[in-house]
RNA sequence: GAGCCGUUAGCUCAGCUGGUAGAGCAUCUGACUUUUAAUCAGGUGGUCACAGGUUCGAUCCCUGUACGGCUCACCA
């Protein structure tokens, strides 16, 4: 950045002349004895006079700094807020409020003294010592608007962090969500796992994969788009209950609601079918809710949200006649595909009856799921890992759930029967030998697994990203990832 | 991939109909021992994203490029 640097250079010789006192401007260590967040606990009710007893050490980063000649009223920042110091020149010394005039906004300094309250009621450290213990030489962005641009803030995250709190607060409760699903998935016996993310076949989901190679085995790499077959995988091993958060990648387009890489909470549960995990994903939301906000009952966006089971269960043909006004029960596929064409869908022609109910609910249902809903009971074409229905086997048990027009997870009864799985999979490749790049690849080892036996099992998986960014009502899915993929700078 | 919008000092932003750029904060110098957007006085700081074009003259108008944002498409 040539632009910055006269005022790195300043900062470069403020080091250098701290140097010149015998200053080391990056030592090794420091031992606060109290944080920021600590003192405003322990010392609450201290007033004016200094607790002489009691002498505390809190390190931070300057982030105001106001000098009054032969005194200095500062704000130190830490990991769990702010508290303000007090240099006085008779207190610290000559020589070392010399050097401490030499600190600037962003430096970070430990300070040694006793807590006070100023006339005006501010809790502050009275300093008695001070160290440097890292200089920065870039100057922090401006004190009261923040950092503003968002092109900034992506590239870099550490200084958004630095500048802007509620950024800060948005991750720690992405951590506190992450955490509550896994503490109660744990209670309820569930074994987090960790499978493959490079694998030499893909699979789970429909999408296109990042590629890569190995050079001692001399083949393709898939950076994996989802982790369901090995979970299943493990389900037939004997692990009964089985989650993993599992970070995946797509090589697919990037908006408000995808990354290329992103967190996917995947659970299966043997003996289950999709109606036990549609309980148990109204409750664990509901709970993860609780824990986070104290409520089911939020607001994202423009809408207040209620996470209060039971949520509502709708199969997807009862929604498209719903919304759409098309029933496509008992339409032949060619009807239904000239009425889709009528409303403004557009199709290519070769879809199936299933696949153009499918269309027909992105294009009118999808958006106006607003409270939390249960989609059930998809097309079977659409389905490849999951059980038929009994009574209707153009049909599966499958359920998506959305909130607020988004879709945050995708289950089903998963299908165990090995020879129709067969049967989906030859389907899948011939979408792929016809030219759908996102059509799944025959998977035999998988198939081999199934032989053996699966227990009837339900799976689900929950898009973590998606869920942060409505428990911490975040509009774009690059403010619920700490760096989300941008092109490069230059 | 398409459309719209944006890019001006370290940061946040102004800049009218085309006449070679401003503010606040930060920074520097000086004053100041209870301030907190400290205050007061005085300074420094710009390839107006980049490259072309039109014009006597372009931050401003036009074209292209880069990056970003939003919307749509693709996509769960």
């Amino acid at each position: 950045m040539e632009e910055t640097k006269d005022l790195i250079q300043q900062r470069r010789d403020k080091l250098d002349e701290i140097r010149k006192f015998g200053v080391e401007p990056y030592p090794h260590k420091y031992e606060p004895t109290h944080t920021s967040s600590a003192i405003h606990q322990d010392f609450g009710e201290i007033q004016e006079t200094p607790d002489d007893t009691q002498p505390i050490r809190v390190a931070g980063r300057i982030m105001t700094k106001r000098d009054h000649g032969k005194s200095s009223f500062a704000h130190l920042q830490d990991g769990e807020g702010r508290i303000q110091i007090y240099v006085r020149r008779d207190k610290v010394g000559a020589e070392p409020y010399k050097i401490y005039r030499r600190f600037d906004s962003g430096d970070i300094i430990g300070v040694e003294g006793v807590v006070f309250r100023t006339r005006t009621g501010e809790l502050t450290v009275l300093a008695s010592a001070i160290q440097l213990l890292s200089k920065s030489i870039r100057p922090l962005p401006e004190k009261w608007h923040g950092l503003q641009d968002k092109q900034t803030r992506y590239r870099q995250r550490y200084a958004d962090l630095i500048m802007n709190p509620e950024v800060k607060d948005v991750f720690l409760k992405r951590t506190q969500i992450v955490q509550a699903i896994r503490d109660m998935l744990n209670s309820q016996g569930f074994i987090e796992v960790e499978t493959p993310v490079l694998q030499p076949i893909y699979g789970g989901a429909n999408a296109r994969p990042f590629t890569t190679y190995h050079n001692t085995l001399e083949q393709p790499l898939y950076l994996r788009i989802a982790n369901e077959l090995y979970l299943k995988r493990l389900i037939v091993g004997g692990f009964e209950r089985v989650y993993e958060f599992s970070r995946d990648f797509r090589n697919e387009g990037m908006d408000r609601d995808h990354n290329p890489e992103f967190t996917m909470l995947e659970l299966y549960q043997a003996y289950a079918d999709y109606h036990q995990i549609m309980a148990l994903t109204e409750t664990l939301i509901a709970d993860t809710s609780e824990i986070i906000h104290g409520t089911t009952k939020i607001h994202y966006q423009e809408h207040d949200i209620d996470f209060t089971p039971p949520w509502r269960r709708v199969s997807m043909v009862d929604a498209v006649r719903e919304y759409s006004g098309i029933d496509p029960g008992p339409l032949s596929p060619d009807e239904l595909y000239t009425a889709a064409v009528n409303v403004g869908v557009e199709l290519v022609g070769d879809e199936t009856k299933g696949k153009v109910i499918a269309e027909l609910f992105d294009a009118f249902v999808e958006p106006k799921l607003i409270q939390p809903t249960f989609i059930m009971d998809h097309p079977i074409e659409v389905s490849p890992f999951a059980k038929k229905k009994p009574e209707n086997p153009e049909f599966v048990e499958r359920f998506e759930f959305f909130i607020s027009g988004m879709e945050v997870g995708n289950a089903f009864s998963e299908l165990n029967d090995p020879v129709d799985q067969r049967q989906r999979f030859l389907e899948q490749a011939n979408s792929l030998a016809a030219g759908d790049d996102e059509a799944f690849m025959m998977d035999e080892d998988y198939l081999r697994a199934l032989e053996y036996g699966m227990p009837p099992t339900g799976g689900l998986g929950i898009g973590i990203d998606r869920l942060t960014m409505l428990l911490t009502n975040q509009y774009s899915i690059r403010d619920v990832i700490l760096f989300p993929q941008m092109r490069p700078e230059n």
